[in-house]
DNA sequence: GCGACTACTTGACCTCGGTCAAACAACTAT
DNA sequence: ATAGTTGTTTGACCGAGGTCAAGTAGTCGC
């Protein structure tokens, strides 16, 4: 971990995310005094499931994953964000984090102090609304993974993903995966070993796989999987 | 389905819920102006996935069911709401609801008008407050299922649902469920069977189970399973 | 080029839990 | 009581996906 500044391309990124996109300049400046900048390598831990925090992370590059803890080390990821999101917002009211959360890549961190962002929630309603709106799409995702895991099988689930990430209207078209597929496999709920499987069941109904690069050659075959 | 009117009891229960109970009566009372209020029976629609509603409803008695739906019918609880909680804040911002809510049993149901709380949430630093917090509960709680159903088996499930109505320091208890076994096994992601078997897993671990009557010899035998 | 990692795939096996069918139990209405 | 309805349990079966163990690519260093 090594502790950096923040640049104006850090700002850009901040200027066009879900959160901060809505504020004006003044408040974001405001809110991000005394913020820290770090990066991590992959594998680094961040917090601790438990661990009292009262810090707010934001993801400025690279990629964190949020899981949860279970018996024997068992880990099953809660959600993953990529460059632009918020995340432990959640600790930041209820006390303690209800996740563990570690870099899956090497990433680069900016922690704000969560006791001044709530204070300003307290204060101006528009940091308020924000807030609000940034949690009612967090919940969201949570709900979409509990749905996706208890209504579809591994294939359906990755063709899921896949389609999310077309552009609706083309029939066929192809894109990469912006992590490595031991992490899409986690995000997903599945084992790596089962991830593969699914894209080779899929590969019969015109997705093909090569390293990263996804390709798709009927949308409708993908949809009515 | 019936209209009706409020009654003091009503208010009584909007008066200790986790939303409500933060407010100042006068708050409430505005809040509430235009309220409407009615009975539904089980199995009664309130609103369906993909519904534009700009209402927000309150348990007021019985019980409210979440779900996705899947292909062929088939149906994926995402939360299930007793008397006291709050739902539906979440298609306020986000446009449309994700998912469907049934009355689980007979019910009634409370229905605010969404575009007043949501104006009162912009001007009142206080209700805003509550929202957050509201939506931070919601977050942890569909997170709970989420984390649940990829790290624990069914009976582990169980005996985590029944640890969590255990009062903590007591090593034996009772207690009833607070609604139909069919009920309980949507919310834990089971079959109906699954849940049965679940239950008859855990009678060799001091588990006994007489109708909705749960009873509990060994409080470390479950915490160990 | 070579070896040495690490990511990914494949095969074999087995367990958990879904499904269907049937038996049972509890409740209601007649 | 009798029959019908609905909630719950049990048995038999099977398919999805986890796990372990090899094997195959890639990718990095040199």
């Amino acid at each position: 971990m090594k502790t950096l500044q923040l640049t104006s391309s850090d700002r850009a990124i901040l200027a066009c995310s879900r959160f901060f996109g809505r504020l004006p300049h003044a408040t974001v400046e405001a809110i991000l005094e005394g913020a820290t900048l770090s990066s991590h390598e992959e594998h680094d831990v961040l917090f601790r499931q438990g661990d009292s925090i009262d810090d707010v992370f934001f993801v400025i590059s690279g990629l964190v994953r949020l899981y949860r803890l279970g018996k024997e080390g068992r880990e099953a990821d809660v959600a993953v964000f990529p460059k632009g999101e918020m995340f432990a917002e959640n600790a930041m009211f209820l006390g303690r984090a209800t996740a563990s959360a570690e870099a899956a890549e090497a990433s680069i961190i900016l922690r704000l102090d969560g006791r001044k962002l709530r204070q300003f929630a307290a204060v101006d309603p528009e940091v308020a609304q924000a807030l609000i709106e940034h949690l009612c799409h967090r919940g969201k995702m949570t709900e979409d993974l509990l749905a996706e895991d208890r209504l579809l099988t591994a294939p359906q689930r990755v063709a899921s993903y896949i389609l999310s990430h077309c552009p609706n209207g083309s029939t066929s078209f192809s894109f990469r995966l912006p992590f490595q597929k031991n992490v899409l496999a986690g995000k997903l709920g599945l084992a790596p070993e089962a991830l593969s499987r699914a894209f080779s069941t899929l590969r019969l109904s015109g997705v093909s796989v090569k390293g990263r690069l996804i390709e798709i050659r009927d949308r409708q075959a993908l949809e009515r999987f």
